[in-house]
DNA sequence: AATCGCAGTCAAACCGCTTTGGATGGTGCG
DNA sequence: CGCACCATCCAAAGCGGTTTGACTGCGATT
């Protein structure tokens, strides 16, 4: 069933239906009743391609996917990223284009979405210092919002983002307020700007107080369970090791405590972790008493935003922010505890 | 830069520049270079929506992540069966449409996505017990490929699956050889039909050595960190408690660790963990010695079966199988060992 | 009574491609 | 020389909607 036989049965021009159905005012009110009952009890349902076409509008968004060539590693905040922004996209009509990506195609897949008019905005992922899509797109002049900010970025530039040095400024505090001196930070990639961004809060809070930086308590890598394990391995070896650690994400705290216990040590107790946690569904950070101290802002919220955001670009209305800075919310959890007396290696299991 | 202008720019008709552009033999090859190097230099790239609308294809699949309103929990493995579906897509000029949709719209989503020709094809997550997806898209006549079965359909259907069953049944047999004779199951949600063959295989395995099944010893909930935990807390609590697991999920896994070893207990040592390792890119099992003894099979490659499955039911060539079953590799970690001599509480930490 | 304005409707153009059904001119062959 | 047959190319008709510009009546205005 398409327009044209659905005006046929009722006995009037494509036109009229048309508008009709759109809710414009230039038909009588009693025509549109009749329209509307009849497309519902055909089923009638527009042929998108054609309405794309017709409107020059793609009324989709493109997320493209960087898969780096080196790691081949998705990341795991994406679904639920995607989830957030779905619940928006749908109620909106909008459908949602997904590119999986190595690095080294993704300006030419912007130009393609853009060009064969696939999509009429895009959401960027994994922001890195200096990005260079910035400019692209905006040369471009594709709608875009940037899931994340970018550190030396000369442009401006829409985008959502937790405030995450304001975030690790405050774990570290936390720590440090602890009594905890010697803090490890188990970090994500560091071209990565969060992970600038969330280093700067902890150099800061340590700062603060007058506690030197140390390099070898400073860890940045892919954020899996084995880099975190490792990373607190090679930590807790030498003398003198943390007695607490700040970690960029559940995945690699998994590894950071696995670390910890096979050293026989005992965490909330001998040693401290605290997280961010990005809230995932299938990641919880405990269901009701949370496992892990957290810094926790829903990536799927911020997915929410930053699809409503791009949404509003594109049809130009601005009825909602361009950046979008989330505050995360501080969870105490069983994984902290105050520092403890004596060196560690009292403390060691027998 | 469209079609009708570069047949302009060129002195040719756009039927002529359009068949050049397509390979068609009719056209003079030195013809066709002239066209192509046109191309090339004005970067024509043909609007999508004007060729879905020509051609009465969508040039995109479908992919429908349903969204259990209860749990609100988005599948893991998701990103990384995407990915891997998406190599082949992208190679094949498709476009992957997302859909997140909450189970209880998701018929109409599938009815949507054909009537209004967003998609030629979808896949099928999430499988369950005698799904009723199976029949509606077969009803609807729209082409789509199943990622799991479901036991209990009346209709054949084509599908790409892990052998869980199987995998289960290794599983339990090689704790099984190391002498374990209490061995717990930590499942997904029994709907769920990859759950129920796991099953099948574990009971199976024990059935085959005469073991009674112990109702107590078997769980079945969402595969996150905190419900392994709690899953392997209880089993462990009981008197003769379990001295080996068989877990679902490397998440799971991770919480039943942490059970475990809050007991004070060793894994590998006095408690073995068997897995099913989905071999998920952010949640690798070890980078070089795996953590746990599992059973691999990457949901990546999983993906990029379904897709050039549903690529070729949509092109109506077959060159595929239609039903492809991916054995898992046994793969021996750390995390595995002989049971150990007497009762359980006579080996806890002091 | 003639004109105007407006609500309501429609025909036709258009979006940018594909594809059908010719045209055209040159070749080969009887 | 005439005709069939290719190899090439093109005009025009879709695809299924939206949107522009016009065209009806009909009550209100002058």
């Amino acid at each position: 069933m398409n327009l044209k036989e659905l005006a046929e049965r009722l006995g009037l021009s494509p036109t009229t239906v048309s508008r009709a159905l759109n809710g414009y005012p230039e038909v009588n009110e009693a025509t549109r009743e009749r329209v509307l009952a009849a497309a519902k009890r055909h089923h009638y349902r527009p042929n998108t391609r054609a309405i794309r076409l017709a409107t020059g509008r793609a009324m989709a968004v493109g997320h493209v996917i960087p898969l780096a060539t080196r790691h081949e590693i998705v990341n795991p905040i994406f679904a639920d990223f995607i989830a957030g922004a779905g619940e928006v996209y749908s109620r909106a009509g909008y459908d949602i284009v997904l590119s999986v990506v190595s690095d080294e195609d993704e300006e030419q897949t912007y130009r393609d979405l853009q060009a064969r008019g696939t999509v009429d905005g895009v959401i960027l992922h994994s922001m890195r210092l200096d990005d260079p899509r910035i400019r692209l797109l905006h040369e471009m002049g594709l709608p875009f919002v940037a899931h994340g900010r970018s550190t030396g970025a000369a442009l401006p530039y829409p985008w959502v983002d937790v405030n995450n040095r304001r975030a690790f400024r405050r774990a570290t505090d936390f720590l440090l307020d602890l009594g905890h001196r010697r803090i490890g930070l188990v970090n994500g990639l560091e071209y990565m700007d969060f992970a600038i961004r969330r280093r700067g809060g902890y150099v800061e809070a340590l700062e603060a107080r007058g506690i030197a930086v140390d390099e070898a308590l400073m860890f940045s890598d892919e954020m899996t369970e084995t880099r975190g394990f490792r990373a607190a391995q090679a930590m807790l070896e030498p003398p003198d090791p943390p007695t607490a650690f700040v970690v960029s994400s559940i995945i690699s705290a998994l590894g950071v405590r696995r670390a910890v216990e096979d050293r026989g040590l005992r965490i909330g107790r001998d040693v401290s972790i605290i997280i961010h946690d990005d809230d995932l569904s299938y990641m919880k950070n405990g269901d009701d008493v949370p496992i892990f101290t957290a810094t926790r802002s829903s990536v799927r919220e911020a997915g929410r935003r930053a699809a409503a955001m791009v949404l509003d670009l594109i049809s130009g209305t601005s009825t909602v922010p361009r950046e979008t800075l989330l505050e995360a919310e501080l969870i105490i959890g069983q994984s902290t505890g105050p520092v403890p007396a004596g060196p560690l290696f009292d403390r060691k299991a027998p």
